[in-house]
DNA sequence: ACCTGAACACCGTTCAAGT
DNA sequence: ACCTGAACACCGTTCAAGT
């Protein structure tokens, strides 16, 4: 925990800009702003320092960036015994939604940087491993699980959490009510027989996101699925 | 297609900037420069006119943006027969990877905006529901399938060919390679031992994407897991 | 209706200079 | 080693003015 300033640079006593501190305000300032309106002099103007003093301590704002997507991810760990593969998943699951539903604005960070992991979790990564050996996958087909849980974990969840353009937010959302309301009955019979179950509650048919409406019961089923899906792999 | 004009903007004869017009040029720019790179003004410097002149047409960068997605996707629709249902969602799930793996670097923005989709291909949609309808999922199981397709749709394939900084990534493929080279037996056992067939091939372990190194067994194992997990729960 | 031309308020990043 | 202070080369967006 860092003591926040306000205003201007300031030359007084604690002087400690860490990396650490760095992405504490990093993280808070995403969560409060979002990250369209997220920036390295909005995040050194909250730090009370001149921006290029961040740059001191990493090199980039695509640093600042993956920093704070690991700094939310890095505390991710089952508790679940690893020898229950498919207990210790579905808690997986549920335990990186809680982390993904406490942080949400960094949802699109998540994918974006998938590949840019040089700080990621790297225990969590063995674990996974250690669990789908257990459970019976070997060779190729352990790749291909670990592929999927991977994706499972992070594809369902970050989607739920999209959220609109900030600025711009209501008039998508008229666009969008008035765009899903006129979807008629002879070119759309589906949609519009199940308009009042779709509208705004799920994917591409909605205007808000898992922030307000979350897809509890849509997620649950999607942890089922993964599982029973995973095991039909193990005994192709 | 629409003649590409070089240099700074002009006086001349065709005077029709369509909205077609310019997503075709946004997704064109977006494919040879990348997402970090496209900026409005590169974009109407293509078209040979002002930046202005690009909002009359389209108010907002999001607006430009989420167009391009729109305009890539357009066009999936799977031709198999609708009442195989799944063969018809993996025919779906093949297509859409196809499309995005023409259009890379739109991959993050389709996560991003899947919920400002007020352009969306509808028509997809209601076929999606209609023949999840006819392979016997009903009331509120109709919706948790309809959302686990989507997912399992955009998802894999979105973070698989997730990219790394643009201007960045010669640096961090280094960092990323000792990185994940110094993961010793002691720490990471599993890592350690399936380190061949894991680096730079796998989730968080890789530095290329997809572009360069397809997921091509993963994505076929991811879906039959789909759907396998889908006929799961039909019957739960 | 559609576009120009110029302006405004921001960015990320760099770097000499201070301590 | 760490940060200031100011600069550079960009942005998205707006808007009077032209045609």
């Amino acid at each position: 925990m860092q003591s926040v300033k306000r205003g201007r640079p300031h030359q007084d006593s604690e002087r400690t800009l860490t990396q650490d501190s760095i992405l504490d305000q990093a993280v808070a300032l995403i969560d409060e702003v979002g990250l369209e309106k997220f920036s390295v002099r909005a995040l050194a103007q909250r730090l009370g320092v001149f921006p290029g003093a961040i740059y001191w301590h990493l090199p980039t704002r695509n640093m600042v960036l993956a920093g704070s997507v690991n700094h939310c991810l890095k505390d991710v760990e089952p508790l679940a015994d690893p020898s229950d593969w498919k207990a210790w998943l579905t808690e997986l699951l549920h335990e990186y939604r809680a982390i993904v539903r406490r942080h949400p604005n960094i949802a699109p960070l998540i994918v974006t940087q998938l590949i840019s992991n040089a700080g990621a979790n790297f225990k969590l990564v063995d674990t996974i491993l250690d669990v789908l050996t257990r459970a019976g996958f070997q060779g190729e087909k352990l790749y291909h699980a670990y592929d999927i849980v991977i994706t499972a974990k992070v594809g369902f969840v970050t989607m739920e959490h999209a959220a609109l353009p900030a600025e711009e937010a209501e008039s998508w959302t008229e666009v969008m009510k008035t765009t899903i309301a006129g979807l008629d009955e002879t070119g759309y019979p589906n949609i519009y027989k199940h308009r009042a179950g779709l509208a705004n509650r799920h994917f591409i048919l909605r205007w808000e996101n898992g922030v307000t409406n979350p897809l509890d019961a849509s997620f649950e089923a999607h942890v089922y699925a993964t599982i029973e899906g995973l095991r039909m792999l193990l005994t192709r």
